[in-house]
DNA sequence: GCAAATTAATGATTTATTCAAG
DNA sequence: CTTGAATAAATCATTAATTTGC
């Protein structure tokens, strides 16, 4: 009954890193965005518009995980060329994304992404992912963090049982897996940000829509297309 | 002094299966892979071949959940014209799909993906993005099933503490968080699915070389080609 | 002062949990 | 109730800080 939204992927440019110019690089070829840029076309069928087209997650790789390899083979590793392992966010990136995160910003939809992607490459390498996953980290992160410091909070005023012994050293000291939503009450809140239903060709939607209750402009340096 | 690698997302063909034939529903325009079929190309610098190029997820598509989004707002959801909501499996693609997972199957890579989605195209609409939720969610399930019964099967013969009042109707009920690979040791058994490393050009790649410790052909019928 | 070893942050995946369509 | 779809939590792995030995 839905739309089905056939999903493009995009292909990045390939070799963009050729001549990188680290601090804010302007010449980030092509790579606007990696591959779950696709945005939902045509319907296969004569659908109706649907209130929204229903997101889609984006699977994984399928490639499996290569846990240690480097580690365990760490036979002439050589060359660190050019940055090409994980984003390393420059410091303006950051400051634009934390600007967004305070902004409201949770979960950015393709359309945001894409937008950010484009903005920040500005300052950098990056792609659509590294935006998604940025945002993902972030959140979960935060909450944690807020969570961590709730309980510790609660604790000593509660009856001070010098709970900090815990996390000496110990990271991931087994978590205490409750209080899911105490403080953060703000469970699942502006979960509606913007759209993302760049239907058939108007690939050019607006998608600054999205005043739910946020009223903070994605990217008030470039209001509308590309250019 | 790590390696890097860089992924390139290669486009999907967009229409590959324009004429394959189906046994239920002919005509499934294009959609053979969604986006998340990048594969990890070339490490955009001279780099040392990865033992494997590292796996790289493909985050979801951005576009905010919508949970009851249709039932809130329900206006004027017309035509259910075809089946274009969420997937529904045939009856022959389950059988295609379980025998791939008891064949030891547990998360393909995008060349699996890719075949299995073109082959269980043949007997009804699908997308790679459905074959991966399959294994996703077939995996979870059957683990989850298997810690149930395990952990049943302790108390019955341990004390019968009769603890199936549990879940009567209660579907999360906490969890219990214990036995996290008490029965199911096999955590993480076969990870090594094939590679995904489609070097360059070469996307003609077997992928049957996943001699791991199963021994099932990925789809004999289509040794290999598109046609 | 620099380079190897160690630790802390955090980017990237995988797994578990939840939601809702059929 | 089953299960496809999506999100959040947990986990892993890599890179920057930081420390230590020279």
């Amino acid at each position: 009954m839905r739309l089905h939204h056939l999903h493009v992927a995009y292909v990045e440019k390939a070799s963009s890193s050729s001549s990188p110019a680290p601090s804010v690089s302007p010449s980030i070829p092509g790579s606007a965005f990696p591959a779950f840029a696709f945005k939902c076309l045509r319907p296969l069928a004569p659908k109706i518009s649907l209130p929204e087209p229903r997101k889609m997650i984006a699977p994984p790789d399928f490639v499996p995980r290569a846990r240690n390899a480097s580690k365990l083979l760490n036979y002439a590793v050589q060359v660190p060329t050019a940055g090409t392992t994980r984003w390393n966010p420059s410091p303006e990136q950051i400051k634009v994304l934390e600007m967004l995160y305070r902004g409201g910003m949770r979960t950015p939809n393709s359309v945001q992404i894409e937008r950010i992607t484009d903005e920040l490459g500005k300052y950098g390498r990056i792609e659509g992912k590294n935006v998604f996953y940025w945002f993902q980290n972030h959140k979960a992160r935060e909450r944690q963090k807020q969570k961590r410091a709730a309980l510790l909070t609660l604790s000593t005023l509660d009856s001070s049982s010098l709970l900090a012994a815990n996390e000496t050293k110990e990271g991931p000291e087994k978590k205490k897996k409750e209080a899911h939503d105490s403080l953060t009450s703000c469970k699942r809140r502006c979960k509606a940000w913007g759209d993302g239903a760049g239907d058939g060709d108007a690939a050019t939607t607006e998608a600054a829509d999205c005043t739910d209750d946020v009223t903070l402009e994605l990217f008030p340096l470039r209001p509308q297309g590309k250019a």
